[in-house]
DNA sequence: TGACGTCAAGATCCG
DNA sequence: CGGATCTTGACGTCA
């Protein structure tokens, strides 16, 4: 079992893509945005290596206007050597890639254009895995598409237009139940006429269910078998109901204990479990030390470190009974440590505990701050006090002091999360 | 015509 | 002038 996250990492210093609008979009600057982005992948990857993540979704947005005329740029030739470095890093690592075109990405259309280019940007997205790694078991995931007041019509027309798909295509294409139109039943059937594997999502599932209410083990069980060997394990999307917002909008982190309770469902099965959630991989990371059968504390205090003084913010007493947890050099008590942390950041955090995480960061940077550096924190700081700054913009202040004086325990804190790029 | 979702670029405002 | 904040872009479907 592989458990993994989409597009990019949160908490991360440095690890932002560029693009560029439409009108701007010279063949140099298209090279310069390409060049940026493939050395952000590189870090990403090397990411996933160091957190023993196995399962990772590129964005779109690697290659700029990818699938349209705009981009004529030769960018696997051109950049075919930082190309080939991270393929080899990804295939000695086996680490599962993937790649997800957006709802705007439509094969059933019955307007001719629109499928025109569904398919060159399904071409788009198999050509970058052909860059890394072509292996069968990389998969490129698409929705059925819009129903247009006739639904068999509609996959009807998905079902032939996916036949005229090349097979360089149709060896990582996988399908996926939506949230509004398809669902599991109806992508299973379309599955039956194409041989398209179906990656079960199984939020879209509760949130779109069938009729009759079909519990998600037998899903499961149906969806697994619509994979090969050589698709390899099956993959599920696995996401959270954000509280705050719309049905079907996602949560900005996974519940360990949901998740937990959820992960019955499977009782041995073995899948790969694509997570879709607001806080990328740190919930992959959180996930998969939730089910790490040989978890060490080592792992916890190294989340630690970079979880505490987000955790100070928000709440002195959370902090203080991590520490306690943390304390006894036994067991592991991963559940308990998640819970303590994700329960401390669901509040907004009271100034006076803000001021207090500020003064705890503070006490690393003042012996090499310089003198006005010294004054504009005590400035912003009695301006938050007061009610004149954001907090953000204290924060702003001091991460420009930890990237500058290079200060090596702050610079991986998640402290600093909203304000580092 | 706006909502949906997504993220940064681009534009504008402010001190 | 730099930083903060607001708006736009790029895509297709549906109410």
């Amino acid at each position: 079992m592989k458990i993994g996250y989409a597009c990019l990492l949160v908490g991360v210093a440095g690890t932002g893509f560029k693009t560029c609008i439409k009108k701007n979009a010279t063949q140099e600057k298209l090279q310069n945005v390409i060049d940026h982005n493939l050395r952000v992948l590189d870090r990403m990857i090397d990411y996933n290596i160091d957190h023993d993540i196995g399962l990772f979704r590129m964005s779109s947005d690697l290659i700029p206007f990818g699938s349209s005329p705009v981009n004529t740029l030769k960018w696997e030739e051109i950049f075919s050597s930082q190309w080939e470095a991270m393929g080899k890093k990804i295939k000695e690592n086996n680490m599962r890639i993937s790649m997800h075109p957006g709802q705007y990405t439509v094969l059933n259309s019955p307007r001719k254009e629109v499928v025109k280019r569904a398919v060159a940007d399904l071409e788009y997205h198999v050509r970058v895995l052909e860059c890394l790694d072509s292996s069968q078991k990389n998969k490129i995931i698409l929705h059925i598409g819009g129903a247009y007041g006739d639904k068999r019509a509609a996959m009807d027309r998905f079902v032939e237009n996916y036949r005229r798909l090349s097979d360089r295509i149709k060896k990582h294409l996988i399908i996926e139940n939506d949230d509004k139109i398809y669902r599991v039943k109806e992508v299973l059937d379309i599955s039956e006429r194409t041989g398209a594997p179906v990656v079960l999502d199984v939020f879209h599932d509760k949130i779109n269910p069938d009729p009759d209410h079909t519990p998600v083990d037998y899903w499961l069980r149906q969806c697994q078998t619509t994979w090969k060997k050589e698709d390899g394990t099956p993959k599920i999307h696995y996401s959270e109901q954000n509280p705050l917002k719309q049905p079907g909008s996602h949560s900005e982190t996974i519940g360990g204990d949901s998740f937990l309770s959820w992960m019955e469902n499977l009782r041995g099965m073995d899948v790969d479990i694509m997570l879709e959630v607001k806080d990328k991989n740190l919930s992959a990371v959180k996930c998969l030390n939730l089910v790490d059968p040989r978890g060490k504390m080592k792992t916890l205090e190294q989340e630690w470190a970079r979880y505490k003084y987000l955790v100070l913010e928000h709440s002195q007493r959370a902090y203080d009974q991590v520490r306690e947890l943390l304390k006894k050099k036994s067991g592991y008590p991963a559940q308990s440590f998640y819970q303590i942390i994700d329960q401390s950041l669901k509040s907004e955090p009271d100034k006076s505990s803000a001021v207090n995480a500020l003064d705890h960061v503070w006490g690393h940077l003042k012996k090499s701050a310089e003198e006005r550096e010294h004054q504009r924190y005590r400035l912003l700081l009695e301006r938050y006090r007061q009610g004149t700054c954001s907090l953000n913009t204290v924060k702003k202040h001091l991460w420009k002091l930890v990237v500058k004086y290079q200060e090596p325990y702050l610079i991986q804190s998640l402290y600093f999360k909203e304000v580092m790029d």
